[in-house]
DNA sequence: GAATAATTGTTCGGATGCGAACAAAATGTA
DNA sequence: TACATTTTGTTCGCATCCGAACAATTATTC
């Protein structure tokens, strides 16, 4: 987001074709920094980090879950990666495809697919986590030191309100 | 993200897998939960207010861009919305289907295509950013006000040093 | 002014991304 | 044991999403 014009006109030139309508522009600074934000640091993250190693951002969380977690059941892999069975499907397909991961049915239940790492996957992980979490550093040193937990604080805050109203 | 563990039990099991690495741990709570609460309001906004006008989150956004600068150029669209220049000739051509935008070649320089809204266009910005607004100030809520402001400026510092790194 | 370079939007191929419909398996209920 | 209900992963159709290649137009260079 923000080419042509600095963060800063474009937030004016919100402000002007709203005025004086009854709008809380602080919260809407919030949410749409939130996404401008995510926006920006994703395609950094893509270009830099995952681009030579053929993944995707979705590809990568869902590596990146499966790696936390180990032997997930594919519902839940879903669910922690934010995405959609449907896509889920099509992300291991992929992910298979490039043998950085194995799907196996479950024997204690058959309806369940379990998700597991290949040595491959979890040596991509051992060498892309701490590039990743580089990257990280650099991103959050922008925020004063003192405020970082805080800042993590609120985020958090944010997605369990949205969690919470899907009901 | 985070459906069967809450985030408490996601951010421990990773600390837990990553003992011993010398890991940044702070900075990567600040990223991956900008993720996490982008990921969230995306997806419960787009099913909330979304999903009954037809429109996707990306398809909003653009409309969003070019009702705020009005008979603007797609490259600028484009940078603005934070999507690439092909994903936007998509985007449009269902925009247009739909009948909120238009698109016509630039009279001064052959090369340019310029977008505007349709009266239907700017008829359902006008319903849907209050709406949005409301969500939004919902969203804002869970952050105590008197740190709303330099939420949005962290935010800001984030997707600048984002952009600003793509060289 | 003609050849070259740069810019712009579209097309193309392939990978997400979703909801809805589906089949298979497990659970509940009688 | 029968049968309806629930749960799970896949398939389907369609709409993003991107980088690369492309054609059209404009700018630059000589």
């Amino acid at each position: 987001m923000t080419g042509s014009h600095t963060l800063t006109e474009t937030e004016s030139q919100v402000a002007s074709r709203l005025a004086g309508q009854p709008i809380d522009f602080n919260s809407m600074a919030v949410v749409s920094n939130l996404f401008r934000a995510a926006n920006a640091v994703r395609n950094h993250l893509e270009r830099t980090v995952l681009a030579q190693h053929n993944l995707s951002w979705t590809a990568f969380v869902v590596l990146w879950v499966a790696w936390v977690w180990q032997e997930s059941e594919t519902r839940m892999v879903a669910e922690e990666s934010g995405i959609s069975k449907a896509t889920l499907t099509g992300v291991l397909k992929t992910l298979e495809k490039l043998g950085f991961t194995t799907r196996r049915r479950s024997e204690k239940d058959g309806r369940l697919v379990i998700v597991a790492l290949t040595a491959e996957g979890n040596a991509l992980m051992q060498r892309l986590i701490p590039e990743f979490n580089t990257h990280e550093s650099e991103l959050a040193a922008v925020i004063p030191g003192s405020r970082r937990d805080e800042m993590a604080d609120h985020l958090r805050a944010m997605t369990t309100y949205a969690l919470s109203s899907e009901q």
